[in-house]
Formats: C-alpha cells, sequence, structure tokens
DNA sequence: ATAAGGCCCTGACCGC
DNA sequence: TGCGGTCAGGGCCTTA
C-alpha cells in the first residue's frame, strides 16, 4: 500500500515528466474516482491547464496546475499512476486518463477503485484535517505527546489516524512500534514520555529509510500494490524488520513474529522486544 | 469529544 | 475446472 514514502518517490518520479506539460482532454471511466468536482467539469476544468508544481501531503500527491488550481491524487490500496503513450490503450483496471500536449497519457489504474482525485482551487479543501509532516519541523515529540495524551485507543490504530501525523499506513506503524520497542496494543495514553520521544524518532527514522530506499514494492501480481512511475520497484520491504514477517525470526532476539489484528488492520511484532510484560495498568 | 464498526471494491486464495 | 465464500485494507461515515 502506498504510504509517505511511496507516494514522495510517486511525485519525484512524475515531477520532469509532467512539469510544462498541458492537459489537452481528460477522460473518466470511473466517475466515483473523481470525488470532486462532477465528472464532467472535472474534465472541462482540466482541459488547457499545465501542470506547475510538485508537491506531496502526507499521502495525497497535489499536482499543482497553470489557473493556480491543485489536481490531488490519493493511491489508497492499489492506485498507480503512468505517463505512457498516447497509443496506449486503458485497460480494465484504467478509470481516468488524462492526454497531454507531448502525444503521452497520464493513466491512473486502480484494480480496487479506492482511490480519489481531486481538481480543487484550494488544497485544503482536502487536505486540512491532516496531521503534521512526520519529517518536518511542527512534528516533535512535545507534539505527538500532546496528540495522544488522553487517548484510549491502541497506539497502533493512532498511529493509522492522519490527524495524528500524516503518511504513516500500515507498513511502517509496525515498523516504527518495533524500532520504538512498543507493544501495537498499548493505549496512546500510557506510553512515558521517553516511549513517545523514541517513538517520534523511530517513525521519522523508518519512514526517511522508506524513502532512500525508494518505497515498499510488496508484489503480488495485479495487485502489486506499490510500482512508481518509472516501473523500478522500491527496496525498502527487504529491510522491513516485522511487516508480513509472522513466525519469521524477530532480527534481534530470535522471538517469531507475532501477528495480531488491531483496529481491523493486520499487525506485526515481536512479543519480547516490544514489551512482553506490559499489561494496562501494570505501570513500567 | 472519542471509539468502534460498517462500507466501498475485487483479485487472490481456499475448500470442495 | 469451476464455484462459492472469505479476506485485505485507507479513509470516510454512522452509531453509541
Amino acid at each position: 500500500m502506498p504510504e509517505l514514502p511511496e507516494v514522495e518517490i510517486f511525485v519525484r518520479e512524475l515531477a520532469p515528466d509532467l512539469a510544462g506539460r498541458t492537459v489537452t482532454a481528460a477522460r473518466v471511466f470511473w466517475p466515483r474516482t473523481v470525488a470532486a468536482p462532477t465528472d464532467e467539469e472535472f474534465s472541462a476544468r482540466l482541459a488547457g491547464l499545465r501542470f506547475d508544481r510538485f508537491d506531496r501531503r502526507g499521502k495525497y500527491m497535489l499536482l499543482g496546475l497553470s489557473d493556480g488550481s491543485t489536481l490531488i491524487v490519493h493511491l489508497r490500496m492499489t492506485g498507480k499512476l503512468r505517463v505512457l503513450p498516447g497509443d496506449a490503450q486503458p485497460d480494465k483496471h484504467t478509470h481516468v486518463v488524462l492526454d497531454l500536449d507531448d502525444g503521452r497519457s497520464v493513466h491512473y489504474t486502480d484494480p480496487r477503485k479506492f482511490g480519489r482525485i481531486w481538481l480543487v482551487d484550494d488544497p485544503a479543501q482536502v487536505v486540512d484535517k491532516l496531521g503534521p509532516e512526520p519529517l518536518g519541523e511542527a512534528f516533535s515529540p512535545a507534539d505527538l505527546a500532546a496528540r495522544l495524551a488522553g487517548r484510549s485507543a491502541a497506539i497502533k490504530a493512532l498511529l493509522l489516524d492522519q490527524r495524528i501525523v500524516a503518511g504513516v499506513g500500515n507498513i511502517y506503524a509496525d515498523e516504527s512500534l518495533f524500532r520504538a520497542g512498543i507493544h501495537p496494543a498499548r493505549p496512546g495514553s500510557s506510553l512515558t514520555s521517553a516511549e513517545v520521544e523514541r517513538l517520534h524518532e523511530a517513525v521519522r527514522a523508518v519512514l526517511a529509510k522508506g524513502i532512500e530506499q525508494r518505497g515498499s514494492t510488496l508484489g503480488d501480481s495485479v495487485l502489486q500494490n506499490y510500482l512508481p512511475p518509472s516501473g523500478r520497484p522500491g527496496r525498502a520491504q527487504e529491510g522491513h524488520q516485522v511487516f508480513r514477517r509472522t513466525g519469521m525470526p524477530c532480527p534481534v532476539c530470535g522471538t517469531p513474529i507475532a501477528r495480531i489484528v488491531v483496529a481491523q488492520r493486520s499487525t506485526h511484532f515481536c512479543p519480547v522486544c516490544q514489551g512482553g510484560e506490559w499489561a494496562i495498568g501494570s505501570g513500567e
């Protein structure tokens, strides 16, 4: 699933291909993919606009256009954006195609149809609820502690809440909690300040390494959930310590990695390294 | 206000 | 081989 590192690589790879290109036509095959405005208005407004800015907020791609509006793309589970030759045929999973003035086309494909695209005047209309960028200065141990205060939900669930911190998904949540040595089911408010500091460091380190390794490509055929526009798979999955490693030895202590469900998400952790002795109300 | 559960979707996988 | 059932999963919506 594309999370912050994967989306970052997407934007970086798309930028040189799209910069200065003008959209000549927009074709929508699955209207629900376009969250706003209506698909007719989407196509009508997009024609004639030129890409000139490229940014990311959390897991959202922000593609700026020449009239000041922004094309926002969220890939969710299985969305992909590729720049293809103009004669490339849309396949059964292609939901939106943007034709460009250089004869090529941007294809949005998404087998799960969970991804969404917006065309808005102000990106805040879509991303204003997001918490701080984890790699930015606004994200500090104090900020994280404040957002966790009084929260009884599992820390794993809170890490997945985009209002706490933007861009962390299932993979990097598990990896961050492992790096910080924190059990994923711990109530958010039960973390000590030392643990919050470790978690803050872990989130940043894990995401930064994910970007460095160009994201995690956990392929399974059509559902290959992440392949950047260049088609070069990422390598971050090779560094995963716990994610989808159920039963395999913990890289630190050798204990088999366990899998539980937290917040309806599969969750992987080391029962020993991640606080085997924790219990609600036990202190320490 | 927070927490928990359902929903959207469909390929993959399992059992028969 | 084919069919039915189940699962995964981010974000949004509803319910308590």
